[in-house]
RNA sequence: GUGGUUGUAGUUCAGUUGGUUAGAACGCCUGAUUGUGGUUCAGGAGGUCGCCGGUUCGAAUCCGGUCUUCCACCCCA
């Protein structure tokens, strides 16, 4: 036998079930962003590696998918540097193109390119697959769906209102009631390492912060003082680790504790407009609260945050994420370009859906009716039926030879299709069709139009 | 990238301290039934035990490597 076909590490097939659940995410999702104003754009699934080299952080670049150069790639590479073995140098010798690593940096690169073609304030939402080089795991792929949000040109805070209302919106949608939408705010954590003198680590501090959750005070004072944090700073954060409360009150604590820095009041006044507004409008079903924890590792970030979590009880990473960015085309040459967006994990989406029984609506992708073939005669004449039917919407198809009853049958019945026609010479006599319903057995004759009328009325 | 884990029929899984011809269930094919599916009955096909190498008289079983699966870390959707 021949060696048994595979895919690579971190890919999926995806069957008819699977395709049309994540063809309703698809559509729900997109009518959601229709519905909020947003138009679609599509980019290559390739770009130039300086494109996107270095807009990631040095992890990134790492996980970015390289394409080989065609041609004789080597033949063009320094004997040097081919015998010093450097393959992170040899790799921009021997490959200018990269895969997509997300769908905001090349929208970046998109906007300064047309700059001339778009009507600001432009409101895009793109759905396309990403790569990313890591280790696959639960909700992790090498290959997977983003779909992103993204207005640029216009700093407004009500365009992150309008955000969390979007999230909102899709979500209930989907029936996925109760996720969180968490919010925080680049310059608040600016502000804090500001006033811990420690402004030079904001990465390190954002990223331990981050992990409050997962490895507690002690954990994340520990990577503070390995990345260098004194003790005196991060005694000044402590109240930070128990952050609890309503989101007025975490907002007021932090007013106070920020009280000093220019930069880190700012942050606390855009969070309490946002919230504040929120709180007015009213939500239909998601909560959100603010996290000061919430860093994001995307070094772009200069405003919100955004992160979701999936309803209480379901253990998975993000389902979604955003901020703002008021320099993302500022590295492609376009300057005071203020932007915001968000983006929908697909592939994380469809497993918390799975998990709670959400999917039970869709419909399976099958035919309604399937016409028995009995012989060439017999299925010229199903085949002036099935012409009507699919005229009218009616999903419809014949058998195509004129295989054993039972086989056709059975291929009825294992495709789940509810209604099968039987023609033979008697019914072409009469002028009839034997429509049988599989559910219930049941089999009647009918004229053409009688035929139409139940199989659209069932 | 670090640590662990997994791989046997189409699928889900058994397989004893290394020992005859590697099993089950479901699925698949044929027939009972040439104009009737689901149920039943009878029969049948299907495996390089992930791959490469080693130890051994003998390997699905032990060892090494490699690929893959899943998980944790890192990071992230």
């Amino acid at each position: 036998m021949a060696q048994k076909p595979s895919i690579p590490k971190g890919t999926r097939d995806f069957s008819p079930v699977e395709v049309a659940k994540r063809d309703y995410i698809f559509t729900t999702i997109k009518s959601v962003f229709q519905t909020f104003g947003f138009q679609s754009i599509e980019t290559p699934s390739f770009e130039n590696s300086e494109t996107l080299m270095g807009k990631y952080g040095e992890e990134g670049d790492r996980l970015i998918f390289k394409i080989l150069n065609s041609g004789d790639y080597l033949s063009k590479a320094d004997e040097n540097l081919l015998a010093s073995k450097d393959s992170q140098k040899l790799t921009s010798v021997i490959s200018e193109k990269a895969l997509r690593y997300d769908l905001t940096v090349p929208f970046a690169r998109y906007v300064v390119q047309h700059q001339n073609e778009i009507e600001f304030p432009f409101k895009r939402y793109q759905i396309q697959p990403v790569w990313r080089a890591d280790r696959p795991q639960k909700g992790r792929f090498r290959e997977f769906y983003q779909c992103d949000a993204d207005v640029v040109g216009s700093d407004s805070l009500w365009q992150e209102v309008d955000f969390v209302q979007l999230y909102d919106t899709v979500f209930t949608k989907l029936g996925l009631n109760g996720v969180t939408v968490k919010m925080n705010n680049r310059k608040i954590l600016s502000g804090i390492a500001e006033i811990i003198d420690a402004s030079d680590k904001l990465i390190d501090f954002t990223v331990a912060l981050d992990k409050l959750d997962k490895i507690g005070k002690e954990g994340v004072t520990k990577e503070m003082l390995e990345k260098g944090i004194s003790e005196e700073a991060i005694e000044k954060v402590a109240p930070l680790f128990d952050f609890t409360g309503t989101n007025q009150e975490k907002l007021n604590q932090l007013a106070n504790m920020l009280a000093s820095s220019v930069e880190g009041t700012k942050g606390v006044e855009e969070l309490r407009f946002i919230i504040d507004t929120i709180e007015t409008i009213g939500l239909q079903s998601a909560n959100l609260t603010l996290d000061v924890t919430l860093a994001r590792g995307l070094n772009y970030y200069t405003g919100a945050i955004f992160e979701v979590a999936a309803p209480e009880g379901v253990k998975m990473g993000s389902i979604g994420g955003g901020g703002r960015y008021d320099d993302l085309t500022g590295i492609f040459g376009l300057k005071d370009m203020s932007g915001v967006g968000i983006s929908f994990g697909l592939d994380r989406i469809y497993l918390v859906l799975e998990e709670l029984g959400l999917f039970e609506e869709v419909a399976q992708p099958r035919p309604d009716i399937l016409f028995i073939n009995f012989g060439n005669e017999e299925a010229l004449y199903a085949t002036k039926a099935i012409a009507k039917l699919r005229a009218e919407g009616i999903k419809s198809e014949l058998y195509p030879s004129d295989a054993k009853m039972k086989k056709q049958m059975m291929y009825a019945n294992k495709r789940n299709i509810p209604f099968v026609v039987l023609v033979g010479s008697k019914e072409i006599e009469e002028g009839t069709y034997t429509l049988k319903n599989m559910s219930t057995g049941e089999q009647l004759v009918y004229k053409l139009n009688e035929l139409l009328q139940v199989v659209i009325n069932s």
